[in-house]
DNA sequence: TACCTGTCTTTTATCGACAATAGACAGATT
DNA sequence: AATCTGTCTATTGTCGATAAAAGACAGGTA
């Protein structure tokens, strides 16, 4: 069973929404470069089309036959990479209280519950091991640190650090720079949601790390922005894990990031340092909070 | 070939040393955690020390019967384990100037190379990664960022954060902690060294990196202290790769060390902060140096 | 009673193999 | 002349197998 065709399944999938709005189709290299594949797996995405009837296909003439229905979608549980498999079972396993700290970690047991070879968790867990949740013993098994007040402290220690610095930098940026532009789709999509709140309060995980990441990023430092990633993986966990209070949550966080942008703004350095400071606190109590 | 026995390997030969000075040999487990390695290995090493006539050996009595010859010990290539061997070759390419940013990274091309499976390899390139050297496309190569003026000044900026806030905290720990009298030992061996600097100017680069590392740990922050290991690991291989100017170089951050050493008694924040900013300025031009 | 050894099981580290995917090149088409 | 397609090769992602190493347990010895 060597490699999972997942990127196939995924690109083909992404290809039918396509073909819900338009009725015809580019040529192999255009297509392949809308869906982030290779030529390779673009046509076998075309010879799938021909094959379940959506399209007749002959060299340059591609004939749309009919629309894509529900049943032409692979399921999706089918177009997840290993990697999105085995890292959402296993911060299900910390974050569910599942796991003490100071377990051991067995990789055999661990890839048989998910059902995946030994290499897919061994790579796995090197390239978690960045995130200070696991520790190596050479030789031996891997430890759970776990997900606890101290890691949380520490964490959003370097974070408050990191990103202090990048707010700063920020009002330093050129102002024909694209991150500004970003700063105002941002902007608008927070307005869109908080006119909404009801019932969109859950999209602002997502908003809330393309935030951050585009404040990072200011620092034009690659440490700085790749830990980020530490963040991220963190945040995005607990608001799937920890739903208590989320709207209220989110709706205040929201009103912090509008006045942050505002600061970032107006480039004075104080107000960015006092608006930047005060989302961070929040930020911080909030995942205090869901650890005890 | 599954498995190297470089942990036997490794182990026999520290044992030979051992047998070197003492004559006798304690039990199984005391033997195993005097080398660090568990009993089914020391067990490996009695037999082979047996074998090779250098042992009787029934149940608890062991009997030394003469002294290990240099034919004795395995030779040193056999004892390193694969991520050593890997490392080592990986990084003199990289900073051997043979290979250029931007450079394609091929798996089974190293593998080759340098004489193991792709899957060593791999393992080995998810884990460097985080030292901000390479990028993975994915589903594609790897790709050579390169050991760039960018990438010495991003990894400076965030050592010198992190590095200033670690030395201030050294200052607050109690008067009993461990890390008091660490100290008092690598102020030892600097004047040990600068006594003799002609001679022993090249170990100053396995002492820096005791000094520097035992300074980060006061932070008490995971990330702080994991990061330490990506400025060991560039600054070790600038050692081992620029040795122009090392005497006087070396000697001038050994007396620096001493003054921040000096500094850090003293727990005065200001003297601390001063003696520091002194130190890494000088630590961030000789890095610089070195690459253009 | 405390520690040791013999024996056995469990787990990790490493390998080679193979399907999926990327990518190169030459000739075909507009 | 530019871009496309057909075809082929190169490379990655994932698997299961196996020797090395760790470690558990029971019975032996001082």
């Amino acid at each position: 069973m060597a490699k999972q065709n997942t990127v196939f399944k995924d690109a083909f999938n992404r290809c039918l929404k396509l073909l819900e709005q338009t009725a015809s189709l580019p040529s192999e290299p255009e297509l392949g470069a809308t869906l982030g594949v290779s030529r390779t797996t673009v046509r076998a995405i075309l010879g799938r089309l021909e094959e379940v009837g959506l399209l007749t296909w002959d060299k340059r003439r591609k004939i749309v036959l009919r629309k894509p229905v529900a049943a032409d979608y692979f399921p999706t549980e089918e177009t997840d990479s290993l990697s999105e498999i085995i890292e959402r079972s296993f911060m299900r396993r910390i974050l569910d209280g599942g796991a003490q700290p100071g377990m051991q970690i067995n990789e055999l047991e661990l890839a048989r519950e998910i059902g995946i070879g030994t290499t897919g968790v061994r790579e796995f867990l090197i390239r978690f091991s960045r995130f200070g949740l696991i520790e190596k013993r050479p030789n031996s098994h891997w430890v759970l640190k776990g997900f606890t007040r101290e890691f949380a402290l520490e964490l959003t220690e370097v974070r408050e650090i990191f990103e202090l610095r990048s707010a700063a930098a920020f009002a330093h940026l050129p102002k024909d720079h694209a991150a500004w532009q970003e700063l105002d789709a941002i902007e608008a999509v927070h307005r869109e949601i908080l006119a909404d709140i009801d019932n969109r309060y859950l999209d602002f995980s997502e908003l809330d790390e393309r935030f951050h990441l585009l404040v990072h990023r200011a620092s034009r430092n690659r440490f700085i922005v790749d830990f980020y990633d530490v963040i991220a993986i963190v945040f995005h966990y607990h608001y799937q894990w920890n739903k208590t209070n989320a709207r209220q949550r989110n709706a205040r966080a929201l009103e912090e990031h509008l006045a942050y942008i505002a600061a970032l703004r107006s480039r004075d350095p104080i107000e960015i340092e006092l608006a930047c400071r005060q989302h961070l606190k929040s930020a911080r109590e909030t995942l205090l909070q869901s650890i005890n």
